[in-house]
RNA sequence: GGCCCGUUGGUCAAUCGGUUAAGACGCCUCCCUUUCACGGAGGAAUGAGGGGUUCGACUCCCCUACGGGCUACCA
């Protein structure tokens, strides 16, 4: 194994949006092919033609682009180990299947839908609420183990269904050996004949993830925690088709589960709990209804990443904010936890605010623009550079920027008017009168004339400079936020200031 | 129900037999700041329970409890 070639493999199936588990593996994937100078495949399972989604596999290659994980090899970049879409891979596992059942590893098996509901039915009991298709009830089945070789042969002949179906040892242990967990031992009596290949020609992933892991030379297999019950069918299948030499070392993920009650995370928790689960906006081509993404919810890639690695994997410092490149050089399968971890967004959104006060104004530029575009405003590029040093310090998402800079461009929606009020008295408003003929002298219009001007005047009439301060700052940006207040009387210059003022005024009467 | 995996503060977690059981998020207090953040200093909060093994267990073993996964011609 040591001198062979590392390749990892992330196999999502195109059903829909890009869940931030499946990310996550990818990412382990991609850290663990780039640790060992390996390559990191995408393989398409699209064998359930019933749950193809138009556009998924287009969308999965560009959240992984966006997430800076491109694979090296997949349908958008083939080599000699392609195709890489199972759907165009049919004949091979069909040619497999016929192999296992001349070697009496597996048999067809003729069951209707309802024949198995039928004996799910009979053979179900209190202490065995579902049967599975095994030893004992294969014999009472319809499969070539049963029938006799014409009537197998008859029913081929005349197009009746047919799976392939594989034909679990009796009383055997199976031993897989776990990256992450170690040894785990399985009863082959527990493990039930699994579905090869389905009626329609197409193989299950039990059969397809070995023919390909095997043809496509696969040194490390990793997936979710949730694959762990049918490993030994897959370590079976190995060792039937005679590549158990080439089998891939496993590794199985903790899975990422609901930040609140209890199982795996979904989509509909994201809903629910108002965050997002895709990486990216998803679209759903049938009802046209749209689930947001962490891009889209404002996040960087950078952090997007960073914390789905610290999401069940540590270095074992104390250190939290990576970039991709330390990751890489950092990674190791053995520092995966076992134990599942619950999903934080609060933790997730820290993340992003660390990531955009690490990043330069230069870097932010395009992706506040496109957040201030958004929403209308349209800028020069000058203005917004001169703008992100002073307000990134309070941004947590992207989407920020547009609260935090609205003001600069625009006079403020809605004035927190109730907070000015208060403690608001008629000394106040001819203050702020007189004031205002004073601005409309002032020559230079700098933040420290601005303070200057505002604080002498204030002495003069023997007020406190608190006591209006905040309520000039309210009236200029809407509410108690943002950067110093004289700085933004000073960008938005003269006429908004006195604008802004003069409007607050009149609400006040 | 069965099988499998797991279990350190509310959450993410370090510890790989000997520590006052790190750190981070969140929360609270204070400082900085006539806003909000950032930053800084503190604080509350953790080994599921019970048995072993050991001079010594968060760490190893067993049992129980709890949580999760699987139990499809879905992946």
């Amino acid at each position: 194994m040591a001198d062979k070639q590392i390749r990892v493999r992330f196999a999502p199936s195109p059903t829909g949006g890009l869940h931030l588990g499946g990310v996550r593996t990818a990412l382990f994937n991609y850290l663990f092919a780039r640790k060992h100078g390996g390559k990191f495949v995408l393989r398409i399972e699209d064998t359930d033609q019933g749950r193809y989604v138009q556009g998924a596999e287009e969308y999965i290659l560009n959240c992984l682009s966006w997430c800076g994980i491109s694979p090296d090899e997949g349908p958008h970049k083939p080599s000699e180990f392609g195709p890489y879409r199972q759907s165009e891979r049919k004949a091979r596992y069909l040619s497999y299947a016929k192999k296992l059942v001349q070697m009496g590893y597996a048999y067809y098996a003729f069951d209707t839908p309802e024949e198995l509901d039928l004996m799910r039915e009979k053979f179900k009991s209190l202490t065995n609420p579902s049967p599975q298709y095994n030893v004992i009830t294969r014999a009472q089945m319809k499969n070539s183990l049963t029938l006799t070789e014409d009537e197998v042969t008859k029913n081929i002949d005349n197009r009746v269904p047919y799976v392939i179906r594989i034909k679990i040892p009796a009383a055997q242990n199976i031993v897989l050996n776990d990256m992450i967990r170690g040894e785990v031992i399985f009863n082959s009596d527990e493990v039930d004949d699994k579905v090869l290949l389905k009626a329609d020609g197409m193989p299950t992933y039990h059969l397809a993830v070995v023919v390909d892991d095997y043809e496509m030379e696969i040194s490390h297999a990793f997936r979710g925690e949730e694959w762990l019950p049918s490993a030994p069918v897959h370590i079976l299948l190995w060792e039937y088709l005679g590549w158990k030499t080439h089998m891939p070392q496993w590794a199985h993920f903790p899975l990422i589960l609901k930040p609140d009650g209890k199982g795996k995370l979904s989509k509909r928790d994201g809903d629910r709990l108002g965050f997002p689960v895709y990486a990216m906006d998803w679209t759903d081509p049938k009802s046209g209804e749209i689930t947001k993404g962490f891009k889209e919810m404002g996040f960087l890639p950078e952090a997007f990443i960073n914390l789905l690695a610290l999401l069940g994997w540590n270095d074992g410092s104390s250190q939290e904010i990576f970039e991709i490149a330390e990751l890489a050089e950092k990674f190791s399968i053995e520092r995966i936890h076992k134990g599942g971890a619950k999903f934080d967004f609060e933790k997730a959104k820290w993340f992003n605010g660390e990531w955009i006060k690490r990043s330069s104004t230069i870097d932010l530029l395009p992706l506040v623009k496109k957040v201030l575009e958004t929403n209308e405003i349209n800028s020069s590029d000058e203005k917004i550079v001169a703008l992100i040093p002073l307000v990134k310090d309070r941004c947590q998402l992207l989407n920020d920027f547009y609260t935090q800079l609205a003001y600069f461009f625009q006079d403020p929606h809605e004035i927190d008017i109730n907070a000015i009020k208060a403690k608001w008295d008629d000394s106040k408003t001819t203050f702020l009168k007189e004031w205002i003929e004073e601005l409309k002298t002032m020559l230079e219009w700098t933040p420290l004339k601005l303070e200057d001007s505002f604080k002498q005047a204030i002495a003069s009439k023997q007020l406190k400079a608190g006591e209006l301060q905040l309520p000039l700052r309210i009236m200029l940006v809407g509410g108690k936020f943002g950067p110093p207040v004289f700085d933004i009387a000073s960008l938005i210059g003269k006429d908004s200031t006195i604008r802004r003022i003069e409007h607050s005024l009149t609400l006040l009467n």
